[in-house]
RNA sequence: GAUUCCGUAGCUCAGCAGGUAGAGCAUUACACUUUUAAUGUAAGGGUCCUGGGUUCGAAUCCCAGCGGAAUCACCA
């Protein structure tokens, strides 16, 4: 069911139907070639040489046109930026074709139109590199009308295309017409990049393990269920992929990694997307302590290869991402903060003090939930610059290895920056005796009602009982670091397509 | 899921003591062969999110729904 059509659309398609008319064809086939991109032209021009710059063809959108009756001055966007042409009756008036200034270019043209142009460049007047077009061929004709924005000489921003919601809907407008959002795209990618030639360069294997899995496993969340017809089973879109990357340390794989798309059934908002990216990486023969250096030089090589920088300006802060990061512990962090000594504290005494702090305080929660509840709303907060903390509750951390100094712990540490958990790192727990019976703890947590609790992975404990080495593992929320990075404040703006609420149908 | 705010032309917005709509840009026409938020003159363009209700009369008030934003809850 076709949406009833604007003016401007209606004349676009008029428009559409005369260039046709006129033999033109509105969406060619064949490949046009460029020699050069808009970037390229407006920054190595040389006024000395300008003989050299004959010839150029470049293929992109018309971002504005001005009529100047013989003339037009238009300005050309492709990926790589924007250049001035230049369009003149006298050139654009072939003996074959006389009405192809004044008919087609004039008249059929539109902003959003997509042309590749031939010609040679030059300097206007006011000073600006402008391509002089001696031909021009049309590649695309656009049916809508692009949302204009226009930049004033002091650099005011005009009719932005700012609608959050139409914005995420049409982003292929909003990266067209909003240079900023592109950017932030091009960092993520550049992030990524990075992270996974350190990996690389660490000797580490980026491998793919399964999205659909029987059980859902390596984290705690409610997971997307789904049904395979053939097998008859249901199956569940992956929360994390832990327990498949130590599988295969198990099987002799001594370096692991993966960029996992991982999905959780959960509410959106500006730092929950259902689907998000998660790195996750294991070492074999290492423990949490080297991670930690791991990570430190992770992220400081990331940042200064990206961003040619060691300090980032998020929200107000300056973050320095320099190492060594501070080192606190989890005990620490809750005496410092909270006033309390978990390890000293009953399941019965966390609970009154969430309920006295006016904290969450469910019965289906144990104490690794309470204690988490406490960390987060007292502690979380105070971790703006990127700060280690270490040796959480064993509650809390039933796939991680006990400390080797104190069996109430967990030899785990969270990277917290801006009071968020960036990256989540263990020795992994290689007991299989130990993981079994974690495993069912988490199943009497389900059996009270905590949903988010751990499935059994039988077949997992069997991977630990033939042996896995000692291991330290991390995982990164990617989404959350490249917002870090970026300066942005809502998922939504480091994700291409965030999840939205399905547009209401026009008519039916 | 709860509360609050928002939903008017292609884009950004104004209009609300209730009398069936306005601006800038965009669009159309004309003028202008070096302009750059081009300019000048003229014109067209709107189920005012949807559905009910109150009223002689609703974009404006009330109710419900849909969508979005913020805060909280839930959650990495």
């Amino acid at each position: 069911m076709l949406e009833e059509l604007s003016d401007q659309e209606k004349e676009r398609r008029h428009k559409l139907e005369k260039i046709k008319t006129l033999g033109i064809d509105p969406y060619p086939a064949e490949a046009f070639s460029t020699t050069h991109s808009c970037y390229q032209v407006r920054h190595s021009f040389d006024d000395g040489q300008a003989d050299l710059w004959q010839g150029v063809r470049l293929a992109g959108r018309l971002m504005s046109i001005r009529d100047m009756g013989k003339a037009i001055f238009a300005e050309l966007m492709d990926q790589s930026g924007r250049l001035q042409i230049y369009l003149r009756r006298d050139d654009l008036t072939p003996p074959e074709r006389p009405w192809f200034f004044d008919t087609f270019v004039k008249k059929l043209l539109d902003i959003g139109d997509i042309v590749g142009v031939e010609g040679f460049v030059f300097r206007t007047r006011m000073g600006e590199v402008t391509l002089h077009v001696q031909s021009l061929t049309m590649l695309c004709k656009a049916l809508r009308p692009l949302p204009i924005v226009k930049v004033d000489e002091k650099g005011q921003v005009h009719d932005a295309f700012t609608d959050p919601e139409k914005r995420q809907r049409m982003r292929y407008v909003d990266l067209l017409v909003n240079p900023g959002v592109r950017e932030v795209f091009l960092q993520r990618t550049a992030i990524i990049r990075a992270m996974r030639e350190f990996f690389d360069s660490h000797g580490c294997l980026e491998v793919e393990t399964p999205i659909l899995q029987p059980i859902p496993g390596g984290a705690a969340a409610r997971p997307f269920i789904t049904h395979h017809n053939a097998l008859d089973i249901p199956l569940y879109l992956r929360i994390a992929n832990e327990l498949y990357l130590k599988r295969l340390i198990a099987g002799g794989f001594e370096r692991v990694y993966e960029f996992a798309k991982d999905f959780r059934n959960e509410g959106i908002d500006r730092t929950h997307n259902p689907e998000f990216t998660m790195l996750e990486i294991y070492i074999a023969y290492k423990d949490y302590y080297w991670m930690m250096d791991f990570v430190e030089e992770l992220l400081e090589h990331v940042v200064q290869k990206v961003f040619g920088t060691t300090t980032i300006l998020y929200g107000g802060h300056q973050l320095s991402f320099r190492r060594p990061f501070q080192r606190l512990t989890f005990r620490e962090a809750l005496l410092r903060y909270a006033g309390i000594d978990f390890l000293e504290s009953t399941e019965e005494q966390l609970r009154s003090f969430c309920r006295s702090h006016g904290l969450n305080h469910e019965p289906s929660m144990g104490r690794g939930k309470l204690i988490d509840e406490i960390f987060s709303a007292l502690c979380e907060p105070h971790f703006v610059q990127p700060t280690f903390i270490m040796d959480y509750p064993v509650e809390m951390s039933p796939l991680c290895k006990r400390h080797r100094q104190n069996p109430a712990l967990a030899e785990r540490f969270e990277l917290m920056i801006t009071g968020k958990e960036i990256a989540n790192a263990y020795s992994e727990l290689n007991d299989p005796i130990d993981q079994l019976e974690r495993f069912r703890e988490q199943a009497l947590l389900k059996e009270r009602g905590d949903d988010e609790a751990m499935f059994i992975d039988y077949d997992f404990v069997r991977a630990l009982e033939f042996g896995m080495p000692p291991t330290a593992g991390m995982g990164i929320g990617i989404d959350r670091l490249v917002m870090i990075l970026t300066g942005q404040n809502s998922v939504q703006e480091v994700l291409l397509f965030p999840q939205l609420r399905p547009e209401a149908k026009a008519g039916s």
